[in-house]
RNA sequence: UCCUCGGUAGCUCAAUGGUAGAGCAUGCGGCUGUUAACCGCAGGGUUGUAGGUUCGAGUCCUACCCGGGGAGCCA
């Protein structure tokens, strides 16, 4: 029996076996929150009626102790779950001492340190089983749609476009690296089967310590034969409009634990916004843009004498405050600091980003704040086409109406949260390919395969690759792409 | 590599250059419906490291180490 499936066992006598996640009561009567990885339950325990051993455990139990409890299933509108246990028996597996995630806030450092403990924690389970949740349903949407998953190489011989951002390894004496896309050899699997979506690890050695960056993470990639940008679009749109739904539809504990907000995700319908990047250039340089963030400001400026306003009458409170009372003052002093740490940050970057955007030069990739501008004037994914052949990838194609353009696509997920997906269609042509190669000064050698897919039946082809972690930060609404994997790898930090 | 903020009890944080404290956790005691329970008592400190200024340094100065956020960088 788990926890998840109690409600549908009420009057029943039932055992469940999980951890100890909090335990409060009184000299009679024990209330003890058991963890099982399903969910959490209260399991009451009155010394009256339950034997002296089983009062004995519940009453020396620590927090992760590992229990089994025996009881029976009763409602309790209380509960977050709508049920209880009332126990009867209940038996020590495993004792903890002295856990060192007590019920209170915790530093990010000791809590990374700590990250093999803090899955256990409620906001890693809710994260995680939502990443689950749309790991299935990227599954389920590719297979529906008879795409075959294949797996691209981890270890790759040649650094693919620059070699700067790739770790490096010792391949039998040979130079290899960590793959940073799968996209080359996606290619080759849709030659051979159609339409093909890789889904697997990715490696970027970049030294880039912000809220968006992994060194390792989980990219999906599709890859389409027969498919233009066109098309593409229309993938990514209906892939992106199917996991919010499913995220919704399944993960609503998930995400009332997470405090989403779930109206924008209720927006995410069809269709997206498509913008090309020179009308995305004319955007960020806009009146409208500059507006907008001077508006924002000034909110910020606002919010935050009303919270220096709410602290100094907190602090004439606190003399006369009994022992509860000021507890509460002081957890609130502490939110109110964070929350005016971020504003003073924002408040300390806006005015940079206003410029950055109002000085844009058509022909340079965004930064990151131009992405979380540009997306503030959405209120879903917008997705932006046709960019700079320069800023991009020499395999892209060009856009016939136009050679200085790539057909190449982005998707920004809404409220700030920047770049999900990138991706385009591809070059066909061999003499084209060849020309790019020499020009970004690769070794040709090592694209003779890659060239054999446009010397027998070249085909027009399109893709893109979707970041994991990228699209749970959005959906979850979380600050760190960090807080999305199990054991997130960042630049200096490999443990645990 | 650069900018910026920080490092004080196991954890989260206080502390005009003048006796290092609180909450949580731990231990003991109280309480028969608690929701980060509450109430009382107790133990717990090389204030990141190394120097310097000063009658006196957690606080000021210098260097270094570690961490947060951001920039650059980043299909």
């Amino acid at each position: 029996m788990t926890i998840q499936e109690l409600a549908a066992h009420v009057g029943q006598e039932v055992t469940l076996k999980g951890w100890l996640y909090n335990k409060r009561g009184s000299k009679h009567l024990l209330f003890l929150l058991l963890r099982d990885g399903t969910g959490l339950a209260q399991c009451v325990a009155a010394a009256d009626s339950v034997d002296a051993g089983t009062w004995r455990v519940a009453d020396e139990a620590t927090q992760e102790s590992a229990l089994t409890v025996t009881g029976k299933v009763v409602l309790d509108e209380r509960q977050a779950g709508g049920v209880e246990l009332v126990v009867s028996s209940l038996a020590l597996v495993g004792a903890s001492a002295e856990y060192p995630i007590t019920p209170k806030e915790h530093g990010i450092d000791f809590l990374m340190s700590h990250r093999h403990l803090w899955l256990r924690s409620r906001l890693p389970w809710a994260i995680l089983r939502i990443r689950n949740r749309l790991i299935a349903s990227i599954h389920a949407f590719f297979q529906e749609r008879g795409f075959l998953q294949m797996d691209a190489p981890i270890l790759t011989g040649n650094a693919v476009e620059g070699t700067s951002s790739l770790f490096e390894l010792d391949y039998f004496d040979e130079k290899a690296y960590l793959t940073q896309s799968g996209q080359l050899y996606g290619e080759a699997m849709a030659m051979a089967f159609g339409r093909i979506y890789t889904f697997g690890p990715t490696f970027r050695a970049e030294k880039s310590k912000t809220r968006r960056h992994l060194t390792e993470f989980w990219m999906i990639e599709p890859e389409m034969a027969f498919f233009d940008l066109e098309d593409t679009l229309g993938l990514a749109e209906d892939l992106l409009t199917r996991v919010v739904r499913d995220a919704l539809a399944h993960c609503a504990e998930e995400l009332a634990i997470l405090g989403r907000d779930t109206a924008p995700l209720e927006r995410v319908r069809k269709p997206f916004p498509r913008i090309s990047y020179t009308e995305a250039v004319d955007l960020l340089r806009s009146d409208a843009t500059a507006r907008m963030l001077e508006d924002r400001m000034q909110a910020l400026e606002e919010e935050n004498a009303a919270l220096a306003e709410e602290l100094a009458a907190n602090r004439k409170r606190y003399g006369q405050a009994k022992k509860g009372e000021r507890r509460r003052l002081d957890a609130r002093e502490i939110a109110i600091r964070r929350r005016a740490d971020e504003i003073a940050e924002a408040l300390q970057n806006l005015p940079a980003w206003k410029d950055s955007a109002r000085s844009f030069e058509w022909g340079s990739d965004f930064g990151g704040s131009d992405e979380t501008v540009l997306t503030w004037h959405f209120d879903r994914p917008a997705m932006v086409h046709r960019y700079p052949a320069a800023a991009k990838a020499f395999y892209m194609k060009r856009d016939p109406d136009d050679a200085r353009l790539a057909m190449a696509l982005d998707v920004l997920a809404p409220e700030g949260y920047g770049e999900i997906i990138g991706g385009g269609e591809r070059a066909t042509d061999l003499a084209f390919l060849e020309e790019q190669i020499a020009a970004h000064d690769l070794p040709k050698e090592a694209f003779e395969w890659y060239l054999d897919l446009r010397r027998f039946g070249s085909v027009p082809h399109a893709g893109f690759g979707l970041g994991l972690e990228r699209l749970l930060t959005w959906i979850g609404g979380i600050d760190h792409v960090r807080e999305t994997i199990p054991f997130p790898r960042l630049m200096g930090r490999l443990s645990p």
